[in-house]
DNA sequence: TTGACAACATACCCATCGGTACGTACCATA
DNA sequence: TATGGTACGTACCGATGGGTATGTTGTCAA
């Protein structure tokens, strides 16, 4: 274990440069748009790659958008495990999580609400593709499942009002958000996205009054720093 | 005034004849996947005319399809206006909302998710062109005026637990069922559809709980009969 | 009868799409 | 030094997109 090291810099310095460039590029614009209006081309100019590199690297544009698909499952996955792990509070997670959601909604200074960051993938339903449509179910199956076991950690805690059919919940929170991104990312009004976001969330989860909090004020409330 | 009724009817049967099938069939395919996945070509073979017809009624596709969003936004309001008469009561308004937008989701006796009955134009949000857009976002604004209207029918009634802000709601009402069909149309499960709107709304809404009515059963509950 | 115009139909244009063929620079190993 | 594989770059392909140019037909007023 003396050269292996040195050799995987290398290796990482050098192979995946390119190819996780691409990755990264295409998460970036199928995140703001969605898989059919995203070309190859549009990818491969923002990377600064050409389309040689570009299909040495992937089998086709399905290979590419599984791949960011599965790596974004990863990283949310990731992300959700502790952002409800117990070291937080059900409250805390659900704070947490709202956080997340408006965390990266703004890019240079300027305001531009993109896609959902927990799976955007339903607004890739229309495309004719059948891997890619299955794909998409599966990661919104996937995103309903960290929301219910938020919902559970909640009724759990006893913060709601009644006890709820946790997946169910979880569905009900999942349409809404991913509703509420769909309309976000028309109107671009961070403000307004923020306090539906925690209004929504309240009702759905129909939280108990008292562990309420007014969302006027502030935006993006950082009570737990997830990192 | 003695000819130009027998004039009018020859106009009604026969100029609007394959610009109506256009519109029609225009506004059936865009509803099933969007504006940017439906083609040209493919309108007018499903429509059964050529090109030349297309471009003799309409100047363009972007053209078509605001014609087809200004029909929608007629129909939906009248439809709208009915359902929300004071001849209801407001529960029976919710019951009607509800079982309009279950409605359509049968065609020719197998289930088939589609668009939101009510403007489905949030799909349509990752357009390029700037006048789509804005379309589409113009119709969700009206689409949660309507929502608006039933809230405050339901508040005034006092059928919910807390008075709730009406457009805020509205607009919780609106993303919610976006986000529903969104996910109704990637899973294909019309009873699953059916029983989260149901909660979903109840839930949004506040629905004092001795007003809520069971999923479990009557799908599609026909209370009132709007036609 | 004739001109004019609406209501189409046919053929075509060009840009873009995903994808391929092939050439090349670079490196490691034999 | 020769060889072979990796990692690209360049040029191109067929299919499809929206859109256009032009021909044809029917109708109706003059």
């Amino acid at each position: 274990m003396t050269t292996p090291a040195i050799e995987k810099d290398v290796k990482d310095s050098k192979q995946p440069d390119t190819k996780q460039k691409l990755l990264d590029t295409a998460s970036e614009l199928i995140w703001k748009n969605n898989y059919d209006t995203v070309g190859i081309a549009e990818i491969c100019k923002n990377a600064g790659v050409t389309k040689g590199a570009f299909y040495h690297h992937f089998t086709s544009k399905a290979d590419l958008f599984l791949t960011v698909c599965a790596s974004q499952c990863e990283d949310v996955t990731r992300k959700m495990d502790d952002m409800l792990s117990s070291r937080f509070t059900p409250l805390e997670q659900l704070e947490n999580v709202m956080a997340h959601l408006l965390e990266k909604q703004c890019c240079d200074g300027v305001v531009e609400i993109r896609g959902c960051p927990l799976f955007t993938a339903g607004s890739q339903g229309s495309c004719e593709d059948q891997g890619i449509r299955d794909t998409a179910r599966d990661m919104s199956t996937l995103s309903i499942n960290h929301y219910t076991r938020l919902v559970g950690n909640l009724a759990a805690g006893k913060y709601l009002n009644h006890i709820p059919d946790a997946e169910q919940t979880g569905r009900l929170i999942h349409q809404f958000i991913e509703g509420l991104w769909l309309h976000g990312r028309m109107h671009q009004d961070l403000e307004q996205l923020s306090i539906d976001l925690r209004e929504g969330l309240y009702r759905v989860l129909d939280v108990k009054q008292r562990y309420r909090v007014s969302s006027a004020g502030h935006d993006t409330p950082k009570l737990a720093s997830v990192r």
